[in-house]
RNA sequence: GUGGGCGUGGCGGAAUUGGUAGACGCAAGGGACUUAAAAUCCCUCGAUCUUUGAUCGUACGGGUUCGAUUCCCGUCGCCCACACCA
């Protein structure tokens, strides 16, 4: 019986309406069902989803939808990440409010997302530019300040003099502003900070417990707090200007302090910019120094470059033994304290600079069979590997670097001339941007009290809406009457802080605020304690460090201020390759994949332009991007093949961790795949309504059903959606033959009809629209998106029979189908009966036969 | 440079962590149906050879093992991250 295509354009909206008014997936806190939070970082309103965001969404979205039909209660909700830049640079550009273009963004994408048919709790939405969200925000700044976790610390910033205004590195290009092209300046401004360093030692100790976490995260994460353990120590001065009496230095390797040639100190030491107050070459020194550095690829290429200051310094262990005192360009400021101690022989960098200004170098230890001095290669030996020590605080002798550098501290320390320090490589996390669109940091500086902090009960510092981007600088600081206010503490006149907040948090506690975005309090504990951790967090590998350990920090610093009770925010992680597509550029520059026609003769694939016929050359596979136009709207795929054929696309073939290749051949075999599955069931829908027979004439069709069931199960719960989808497209083919014969027939079996109801369960997950209209064909009534997962019957899954693969020498040379508890010797006794094996034998006894039960047989002759 | 990961057909990728290499899909080729097309269905699809079979084959070279894509050593190549971190 011929039915007719599926049209999702039809289907579609139609069973996201039904979702809609069922609430179905409007989560309440007291339900009594286990808790899952699936949670998908939430998007930049930039204007349009892109596919990279359809990718994220989907495998949120099934996930939360098989573990809503596993009965656990969900949550899965959406929000946005609404301040930040690009509101303004369209302010400037568009004339257009900030908050009008963010929010006109917003409720493009919010109807974007929604024709994807996510399962998602809309009643929880929230921006991140509401004033109610940011009012709580700012009541947690409060409690951070009373709780010591904020501090001011000066910094430098990029300053564009013409649009007097403070530039993100990335809007610095060449050195010049992104806008004005005027050349930036670096400026020191008093700047707010949280102070992330405090947790830096549990950051990084409670990494180990993030077993849900990819590897790869973690490590970065512990590199970027860059924990060194070492020695603490001052070296003395001669001949420094007045208040350099010593000079501070930290060191990771106490074992060579005795191998020290020189020492040297950033060129923004304070000594350094002293000594550049009197003597010209010092200061252009210092000016060559902080030149380099912009680019990655400048600071590779860099040479070491030092000034010799003429000071000495003067060892701690022996005042007598002095050394010289250099600046360096490859000393930096903000890591240790901008000094170090150089010792040649065992840093080849400290050997390139030594060699370089004849320098001498001391052997400090020496391998174990060989006497050889450094010559121009630093002898760095793992610190695990035992060697000589020669010269160093104690009696040469044989050992690791480790013992060396333990037993040095351990003595040093004694001497009293040294202290074991631990160093971070973190710094304090600066939040204050000079901009408009953020969240005001509700603080107010008085001439008389200093810096107070606003009354909860004068929250929200709302942003005010009357601002304009006509003229440079920062809205906030130039508008008339904003940032006039009493103080809090004296009454007298004081004036608002013009700050607002770095994005970053914003995004830090969004995922908490989820779980009761109606509250008055920033949290309502309760709620957050019950659903938080959020169980699986769905990323890009982008955010693999800020993002999430801003948000670690953050989580701990509202338990200490009694938001929360827990210390980690996520307990799964997962980060997801991009979406990327082939490139195509013709005469006339890059064209976009809509303006060309792929045609395939032989496997040679050839482009041309559609509107002229000329020829096109097909590039790269590269990230979807504007600027090589390679890319694919969402909404012209939804339109033309449905959410379920996208959404399909995006988890079949390629695992979710790795880059996935968008091609049209893949788009129109996963509507075709969509369309198979309406076809076969539509078709046969008549006997599956109602099925006869008994179910024991479909053995096959039931144990495929059953185990494919199993397997989805489980690989969904891995997120190995890509297998999930080849086993359905396994069950689909092996159901082909049975419902095509009953829709000829116009009778289906139970088993059949059991095997479709298995399979409409395990599509809704991933296909949910068409798993619906599937359903209703087939009589269901209920919404699938409301029905329970199926269970398998386990007894499906044993074979009474087993087929094993018997190898002779390793080698396989047929099967063998023989009960599945025979044991051993039936199964030797038949494997030497076989043919091939007689044959291969020649009638020699076999050496051994290795039997792994149900497994494999391999016969040694 | 340091750290991490990876290398399987024309392509995306499977392979129950030592047990039949190439599941499933794409592309390609052949066929059926059709006046024709679309759609659908069937067949072939790692390489080589003396082609009802055999040999080789998971980047390359060794090793361990009855058996290696999987474990070990070495070489080559690619990718990612961090990067003058004292």
């Amino acid at each position: 019986m011929p039915v007719e295509r599926y049209n999702p354009r039809a289907a579609e909206p139609k069973w996201r309406e039904a979702w809609d008014s069922a609430k179905l997936f409007e989560t309440k806190n007291n339900d009594p069902r286990p808790k899952y939070y699936v949670l998908e970082m939430f998007p930049y309103p930039s204007g349009r989803i892109h596919m990279g965001h359809v990718r994220n969404y989907t495998l949120g979205d099934v996930l939360a939808r098989y573990r809503k039909a596993k009965g656990f209660n969900v949550l899965h909700p959406m929000g946005w990440d609404a301040f930040g830049m690009p509101a303004e640079n369209a302010a400037m550009q568009n004339k257009v409010h900030p908050k009008d273009w963010t929010y006109q963004n917003i409720a493009t994408m919010r109807t974007q997302l929604k024709s994807m048919g996510l399962s998602l709790d809309w009643s929880r939405e929230f921006a991140t530019c509401d004033v109610d969200y940011y009012h709580r925000q700012q009541m947690l700044f409060i409690d951070f300040q009373a709780k010591g976790l904020v501090g001011r610390k000066v910094s430098k910033v990029n300053w564009d003099p013409v649009d007097q205004t403070v530039l993100a590195n990335e809007q610095v290009i060449d050195g010049r502003g992104w806008r004005s092209g005027a050349e930036v300046e670096q400026r020191e401004l008093a700047q707010w900070v949280f102070k992330i360093t405090d947790y830096a030692q549990d950051l990084l100790e409670s990494l180990d417990g993030l077993d849900q976490w990819p590897e790869k995260v973690r490590t970065m994460q512990a590199n970027w707090i860059g924990k060194s353990e070492g020695l603490s120590f001052s070296f003395g001065l001669v001949g420094a200007p007045d208040g350099f009496d010593t000079l501070p230095v930290f060191t990771t390797r106490p074992d060579t302090m005795y191998g020290p040639t020189f020492a040297a100190i950033a060129a923004d030491h304070p000594l350094a910019k002293k000594l550049a107050e009197n003597n010209p070459d010092i200061a252009a020194f210092n000016e060559q120094c902080r030149r380099i550095g912009t680019s990655a690829a400048e600071i590779e290429t860099a040479e070491k470059l030092g000034f010799d200051t003429g000071i000495k310094v003067t060892h701690p262990a022996d005042p007598s033994w002095t050394l010289p005192l250099f600046i360096a360009n490859f000393v930096l400021m903000d890591y240790g304290t901008g000094a170090i101690i150089g010792c040649p022989a065992h840093d080849q960098r400290d050997l390139d600079f030594a060699r370089k200004y004849d320098l001498p170098v001391i052997d400090v230890f020496l391998p174990l069979d060989s006497d050889e001095r450094v010559g121009n290669t630093a002898f760095v030996p793992l610190k695990t590997q035992p060697v000589r020590y020669v010269q160093w605080v104690g009696e040469p002798c044989t050992q690791t670097a480790y013992e060396a550098m333990s037993r040095s501290l351990e003595i040093f320390e004694k001497d009293g001339w040294g202290t074991r320090e631990t160093q971070f490589r973190l710094r304090d996390w600066g939040i204050s941007r000079q901009r408009y669109w953020g969240c005001p940091i509700p603080m107010i500086h008085c001439e008389s009290c200093g810096i107070v902090a606003v009354p909860k009960a004068d929250l929200p510092v709302k942003l005010p809406d009357d601002v304009d981007f006509e003229t440079p600088g920062n809205p906030l600081d130039r508008h008339p009457t904003w940032k006039h206010v009493k103080c809090p503490s004296c009454g007298g006149e004081a004036r608002r802080e013009t700050d607002t907040m770095d994005t970053f948090v914003d995004s830090s506690w969004y995922f908490t605020r989820f779980t009761a975005p109606w509250e008055n309090e920033p949290t309502d504990r309760k709620a957050a304690n019950e659903w938080m951790p959020v169980d699986q967090y769905i990323g890009g590998i982008e955010h693999a460090i800020l993002h999430l350990l801003y948000s670690r920090f953050f989580t701990r610093a509202m338990r200490d201020t009694g938001h929360v009770d827990l210390a980690e925010p996520f307990k799964g992680l997962f980060t997801q390759g991009m979406v990327v597509h082939e490139t195509y550029k013709g005469p006339s520059g890059w064209v976009t994949p809509a303006e060309i026609k792929i045609s395939d003769v032989d496997g040679k694939r050839t482009a041309t332009l559609l509107s002229d016929g000329s020829p096109i050359e097909i590039g790269s596979i590269e990230k979807m991007s504007k600027s090589k136009k390679n890319v694919v709207d969402p909404d012209d795929i939804i339109d033309s093949y449905g959410a379920d054929t996208a959404r399909l696309f995006m988890i079949s073939d390629s695992p979710p961790e790795r880059d996935v290749i968008w091609t049209e051949a893949g788009a129109d075999a996963s509507h075709r795949f969509v369309q198979r599955i309406w076809r076969l069931i539509a078709e046969a829908a008549d006997g599956l309504k109602a099925p006869q027979g008994t179910a024991a004439s479909d053995q096959t069709v039931a144990k495929i059903a059953h185990r494919t069931l199993k397997h989805v199960g489980e690989d969904i719960e891995k997120l190995a959606f890509n297998k999930a989808v080849a086993r359905i497209y396994e069950l689909v083919n092996a159901l082909h033959a049975p419902l095509t014969e009953a829709a000829l027939t116009g009778t289906a079996s139970p088993t059949l009809r059991q095997a479709v109801d298995f399979l409409i369960a395990m599509i809704a997950p991933m296909m949910p629209h068409l798993a619906e209209e599937c359903w209703a064909e087939v009589g269901g009534t209920e919404m699938v998106a409301a029905r329970a997962w199926p269970d398998f019957d386990p007894s499906f899954l044993v074979d009474n029979e087993v087929t094993l693969p018997i190898q002779i020498n390793g080698k396989k040379r047929g099967d063998l189908t023989i009960a599945r508890d025979a044991d051993q010797s039936a199964v030797e006794a038949a494997v030497l009966a076989l043919d091939f094996v007689q044959a291969a034998l020649e009638g020699r006894q076999p050496k051994k036969i290795i039997v792994v039960p149900q497994r494999i047989v391999n016969v040694v002759g």
